[in-house]
Order: C-alpha cells, then sequence, then structure tokens
DNA sequence: GCTTGACTCTGTACTATCTACAGAGTTTAT
DNA sequence: ATAAACTCTGTAGATAGTACAGAGTCAAGC
C-alpha cells in the first residue's frame, strides 16, 4: 500500500546500519536492488526497511550472513520451507553461541589465575609469571 | 646451546600451527625472520620454536595478534619492561572476554526464548514465531 | 539564479586473521 | 632416476564490514 520511499541514507538512520554496509548487503544478495531515480539514486520502499530490520536483529542475535540469508529465503519462501527449517538453523546456531560461552569460561579461568599469579609490581618484567606461563610447554590447554 | 635448526612444516608440526600462518606470521612480525639456506629455504632455531609456542598458547586465550606482539616485547625487553604492563594487557583482555561471555549470554537467552516459542512443525513457516521476532520492531534489545 | 553543503554514485583499498592456490624450484625416499 | 613431498614467491579468497577519492546531484538560503 504505502509508496514511502528511501534514499540510503534514510534507510541508514531508520535502522541503524551504516550506509556503506547497506550498499555491502545489497553486493552480497542479502538485500535486494533497489529501484533506481534517473539519476542513479538507490529508492528503497518499506519491504526493504523491513528485511534490513531482520538482518539487524538477527546481527544483534550472532547469526552469520549466510545464516540471515536462509532465514530470510525460508522466510520469503511461498509455503516453500516449513517450520522446522527455521526452528533447526536456530538451535544449531543456539548451540555455537553455548559453545562459543563454555570456550570464553575457561579462558577466562586460566587469565584470572595466570593474572593473579603476578603481583603487578613496577619493576622488571623478568621472571613474570603471567609471560613464564605462556612460555610454558605444560600450560593447560585451554 | 643447541644448534638444533627446523625447516618451516616441522616447526609447523612442533607447534600445531599452519605452516602457512607461519610465513603469514613473518609478514605481520610476529615471528622473527630466519636465516635462510643457499636453497632460499627458512631454517628456524629454538627461540623462534618457543616464541610459536608462545604464541600459539596466547592465542588459545584469545589475545590478538596486536597484543601478542606487545607481550612477546615485554618478554623481549632487557629491563626495559614491568610486570605491571604485562599484568595490565592481561587484566585488560580479562574485561574484554568478560564483556563476551555477558554479551553471549544475553543472546543465549533471547535465542533460547524465541526458539521455544516455535513448535518446529514440518509446516508451512508462515506465521513462524521465531521469524516473526526477528521482524518485530520490539524484540528486546541484546 | 547561484552558491554551498549534504548527499549519492562507482570502484577500490583497508581492517583482522588467516587459508589456499599456482607455478617454479629443491629435497628426500625408493 | 624418478616421483613424492616439501618450500619458495606472490596473490586471491573468506568474513564482515569501513572508508575514501573523485564525480555527479539535490536542497536550502540569499
Amino acid at each position: 500500500m504505502s509508496l514511502t520511499v528511501y534514499k540510503r541514507g534514510q534507510l541508514a538512520k531508520l535502522t541503524s546500519c551504516n550506509s556503506e554496509t547497506i550498499r555491502y548487503y545489497e553486493k552480497i544478495n542479502l538485500l535486494p536492488e533497489p529501484t533506481r531515480g534517473s539519476n542513479g539514486y538507490r529508492y528503497y520502499n518499506n519491504d526493504h526497511l523491513q528485511r534490513l530490520g531482520f538482518i539487524m536483529k538477527s546481527k544483534s542475535l550472532g547469526f552469520s550472513n549466510d545464516k540471515i540469508r536462509e532465514l530470510l529465503e525460508i522466510s520469503r519462501g511461498i509455503g516453500q520451507h516449513t517450520r522446522a527449517e527455521a526452528k533447526a538453523l536456530t538451535e544449531s546456531h543456539l548451540e555455537q553461541v553455548r559453545q562459543r560461552i563454555s570456550d570464553l569460561k575457561k579462558i577466562e579461568t586460566t587469565l584470572s589465575q595466570i593474572s593473579h599469579q603476578c603481583d603487578g609490581a613496577n619493576e622488571s618484567a623478568d621472571h613474570c609469571p603471567i609471560l613464564l606461563s605462556l612460555f610454558d610447554q605444560n600450560l593447560a590447554k585451554v
């Protein structure tokens, strides 16, 4: 219905997306090509606005551009796709997030340990426990 | 003391570092240039071995290459650097790790919520709660 | 109507952190 | 001797953008 159009900068402001990034998303087929004015300017419609909002939200949840492209395809598919696909994508991503958290927690523990071993005195870094830990062949694998 | 030398592939195996990556680390001044044989081959010594071990361990703790370069400089500096510097670098990195964990936990919560809202049935993705969430203007900011 | 500033266009280069490949030369094993 | 495995250089690709140069366009104020 709405015939509202937006120039690139306006779309950028409305979505908090860098305006150069909008061009980039078009290049990698995340955002469809908008119509062009006779001046060559891109003119976006409300569908672009909604899609870019979707992209920004998915990004904030850590989805990769490839995953976002898949999610957009599912949402656009006319009955071709199922909720099972959307859920599978989400669950698989969630698993990755959990794995990453688990990895980072191990890193946090190790960093915290080696940091506590160093008094941080304003003296020569010779024999600094942190550096020695990093040189240590036997530092626990993270 | 030890006059052991290693070719690139040997160093790679000993450190579990990809051999192309060793070349890359030399390019970005993370690993000093080794001596070259008359055939142009790189011949590494035990100092390189130890440094690359340091790099790999630091990487496994999530330090960026720039931070690793600083840590190496501190460890190499002849009394020029202090333990305070090493500790500050570590603490600042630890803070970043904690922040990242906190961000990921929020993402995990949101993903888990929207995933639970979807039954994942093998039916049309129309009205899929996950996709609707991602299109929703009001989805809680992560 | 003109000027000025803001915007947009294209293409390309840069960030970080590697990884991989082509085509040539070298070493090693059988 | 020959073939496999290794190394050399330089360059391109992946991921996810960001930034800039140089040209053209639009909008507001005078």
